[in-house]
DNA sequence: GCAGGAATGGACTGGCCAGTCCAGAAATTC
DNA sequence: GAATTTCTGGACTGGCCAGTCCATTCCTGC
């Protein structure tokens, strides 16, 4: 019930909806401007997406979830030496100062969970990996002896989350790459204090 | 040019729209929610508003923006001790989490500021205020001997609060508190491991 | 090659809602 | 108390845009 043909419209519609979701924001996105950017007709974005604005927008939220921990492999699944956060923490600064404000968290966390119920789990979901992924990495250090037993790993990862968000935030609205910087960095000396074997 | 009882209609219309800002978000405010809550007709609204919802928002992003600051005092002007530190934390927290969703935070930072490029700068202020009283309060303590002269009372500052607004959206979108907890305490606790005197 | 489903195009509808306009009431000023 | 300004109510307009509908064309299996 979905020939190659099919599948490749229906591709292109979400990738076109994701662009302008990441340019706009969920209040101003327009079908009509998917529809032009992508070539597809009202038709076609219907018979792909039955639930209209609501259905496609939550494939697309499905999409930049995956895309937002994705984005930061094969470091977060690996962060078992001090080189190794080091190297995390610069991809996941470089890739936010990048997009600027056409990130994909911005469309994630704003109001987009307001707007779409069914995208508040999608969200959840995603800081719970996020967070594991991270929790993980401070176990690691523990065992390795490089991070006192003492921290609390999960209060950890949830402050450093929080950092993140924070400074993502704050970059897009006002444009400066600080807060983010010191938020993760400030989460990552701390650990390193607490460091066993000084 | 504004008469007594204009005065007071003005503050109503106000009130009822920072209501409806908190409760709805920006994109789903309609002035004539804001119209039925205040008992206000529409020849008003605009009589007070020339520039119309825009107007109207940008009076309500400003309120919101002081009401931000004020809400944390008298502590965050007096960040003298760590009792103090303790309080103003303690009073932040308290009022995010009562507040659930309903907060002016969100308001400001969700795509507000997109939609009103006049709240941009509203918004950057707050931030800058906010950040110079925290420098202040971390100068102090660095002052007393009670933090190492060797902090960066800037950057600390910068993560304290991106760790706040990551903290706060968290909040709202999960509905879950520790994440704001963990990254308050988390930088308070790194100020307190780079105490000069152990 | 033909039936039946999949894919496409685009005209049309209907509701919503910001903003306009003006007429009349209430106040302020002199 | 007349003139002027401010205030108020609400009908009306016009644009925008999600969603509907259907006619047509394109596949695909048999």
């Amino acid at each position: 019930m979905l020939t190659a043909k099919g599948r490749r419209t229906l591709h292109r519609i979400v990738d076109g909806a994701t662009a302008e979701l990441r340019e706009r924001g969920v209040d101003e996105l327009r079908l009509e401007d998917v529809m032009a950017r992508t070539g597809v007709s009202k038709g076609q974005l219907f018979h792909y997406f039955p639930d209209g604005k609501e259905g496609l927008l939550l494939a697309v939220v499905r999409r930049e979830a995956d895309q937002v921990l994705s984005d930061q492999e094969p470091y977060l699944s690996d962060l078992t030496s001090w080189m190794a956060w080091q190297r995390w923490r610069d991809r996941l600064i470089d890739r936010y100062v990048r997009q600027g404000d056409r990130c994909p968290l911005r469309g994630l966390l704003g109001d987009t969970g307001r707007r779409i119920p069914a995208a508040q789990s999608v969200l959840t979901d995603l800081i719970d990996r996020w967070q594991t992924s991270i929790v993980t990495g401070i176990r690691c250090m523990q065992e390795t002896g490089e991070v006192s037993s003492e921290v609390d790993a999960s209060r950890t990862a949830a402050s450093l989350i929080a950092g993140i968000q924070g400074g993502v935030l704050l970059l897009t609205s006002t444009g400066r790459t600080d807060y983010l910087e010191s938020a993760v960095d400030n989460v990552i000396e701390g650990l390193k204090g607490h460091c066993s074997r000084p």
